[in-house]
DNA sequence: TTTTGAGTTGTTCGA
DNA sequence: GTCGAACAACTCAAA
């Protein structure tokens, strides 16, 4: 007997109908489809800024499905419950969705699936969030990695999967079920500063992510190598917004990548590097997902970082007294992203100038972040307090005046954000002052602060605690 | 089992 | 200005 109910579509960080091998399955099984998405126990615990930016998403992949005859049904509440509600109301008897690796949502994916089996739903997970799944890439002993580089070898020649394209119908239900309102759940709300202001710099949803690989792989790939560390450029491929809200998918950019190899492109196996330092990221999220919370590193969780202080306000206030800083920790807060070598200095000042606990960072970012990623941004941390991957952190503090000379020589990027380093700002610089909370107290014309810990102080403390803690 | 080579993104110093 | 060495050892991964 064929099965002929519906199929529940479970939507998550997989907002695409392109590369989706659940929903490429469902369109194909000839069975009505109810593509859902669930405001639940994750959701609600988003920072400000992902879980606003995850409901532009949200809408955009609506538009989307409605475009091709179907819909979005939105429902608010615990992911089990609602998804009960939801079977019972249509008669579904498959839950499909795409598989995520982090602790938070592997919980709540395992214990959804047992009780939904125990239901007698065909409950079901897909991959496609990733180019390879954790636990196919392994040592020679059957491990897995953790150095890049062997990792990086060990799957730069691999297969991936084949993609699928978006399906150009999906059978509707012979009834929708009803749904709640995106404008009702007020996604936005938690974000202080003006989301008018941050939502100038946001490229939302699968047309604009396509666009924007397709501008990079046209204009800056060649270059890529040399410019993607250059804060004063616009050198970087800015898809970590839509990867992480699965808006594109990596196999679309690893099929990029490759082709831009194959025609010679200079920047190419940059690029693929960086793709596979998000597989990397996830690998380890996966094998050790205590990465998210605690030390990755055994001994560790006793280094005398400072938990939150009076300091810190001035950290992300981008109030420190070091110009390159604090342009970042202000483009943070007016685009909601903030670029990629500016993160390894502010994060190297945080930890290891200021001695501040890297979770303090992480938790900011986490709120702060359109583009947070719960695998990238904890071992972006780690690697930078290094109390995580890779073998030499006890040396690398990063001078921020060298890297600005290097990596900003002539100051566009601090002038850019920062309004005290020039006498003319730019509107992108004086937009933080809007953007800010008004108990912050920010004032233009406030005179620029003197440096919270001065360079080489920082440098000589932060390597006396590190040679202390390499001592055990 | 043992050995060997290597490790994202740095800084400073002195030649 | 540019270059190589030292920083300080340890762990990982493969041969």
């Amino acid at each position: 007997m064929t099965d002929t109910s519906p199929i529940l579509i479970w939507l998550r960080r997989d907002l695409r109908l392109g590369d989706h091998p659940a929903l490429h399955c469902a369109a194909q099984s000839g069975r009505p489809v109810i593509p859902v998405f669930l405001h639940d126990e994750i959701v609600e615990g988003l920072g400000a800024a992902p879980k606003w930016r995850l409901g532009l998403g949200v809408d955009a992949l609506a538009k989307r499905l409605e475009e091709i005859g179907s819909r979005l049904i939105l429902r608010r509440g615990e992911a089990l419950e609602t998804l009960q509600a939801l079977i019972k109301q249509t008669g579904a008897g498959s839950v499909w969705w795409t598989r995520q690796y982090d602790p938070d949502q592997i919980a709540r994916d395992s214990a959804v699936k047992e009780a939904l089996k125990n239901d007698g739903i065909d409950a079901r997970s897909f991959r496609g969030h990733l180019l390879f799944e954790p636990w196919e890439v392994e040592t020679g002993q059957g491990k897995f990695y953790q150095v890049y580089t062997p990792f990086w070898k060990a799957v730069r020649g691999r297969e991936v999967p084949t993609r699928h394209p978006a399906p150009k119908t999906l059978t509707a239900p012979r009834e929708w079920p009803d749904s709640e309102s995106l404008n009702g759940w007020k996604m936005g709300h938690a974000m202080q500063r003006g989301a008018e202001i941050v939502g100038q710099y946001v490229h939302v949803g699968e047309a604009a992510a396509q666009a924007r690989l397709a501008s990079f792989m046209r204009d800056a790939v060649e270059r890529y190598d040399q410019d993607r560390d250059r804060m004063d450029r616009d050198g970087t491929s800015g898809l970590s917004e839509n990867l992480t809200y699965g808006e594109i998918s990596p196999l679309a950019l690893w099929d990029s990548g490759q082709r831009a190899m194959s025609e010679g492109k200079a920047g190419a196996e940059t690029f693929l590097k960086e793709v596979v330092w998000r597989e990397f990221a996830y690998h380890l999220v996966y094998h050790t997902p205590h990465i998210t919370r605690k030390s990755w590193r055994e001994g560790w969780e006793n280094f005398p970082w400072d938990a939150e202080t009076a300091e810190t306000l001035r950290w992300k206030q981008g109030r420190t007294g070091i110009e390159i800083v604090d342009a970042a920790m202000r483009e943070l807060y007016v685009t909601g992203r903030m670029h990629n070598r500016a993160r390894m200095l502010v994060g190297s000042y945080l930890t290891k100038h200021m001695l501040t606990h890297w979770r303090v960072g992480l938790d900011w970012f986490a709120d702060c972040l359109i583009d947070w990623d719960p695998a990238a941004n904890a071992m972006g941390w780690q690697w930078v307090a290094g109390s995580g991957p890779d073998a030499s952190p006890y040396f690398r503090i990063f001078n921020p005046d060298t890297q600005a000379e290097k990596f900003d020589p002539k100051g566009a990027y601090r002038r850019r954000w920062l309004a005290e380093a020039s006498s003319e700002p730019p509107e992108t610089a004086l937009q933080f002052f809007d953007a800010c909370p008004k108990s912050w107290d920010m004032r233009r014309d406030h005179s620029y602060p003197k440096p919270l810990v001065p360079l080489a102080e920082g440098r000589q403390r932060a390597l006396d605690v590190y040679q202390k803690q390499k001592q055990g």
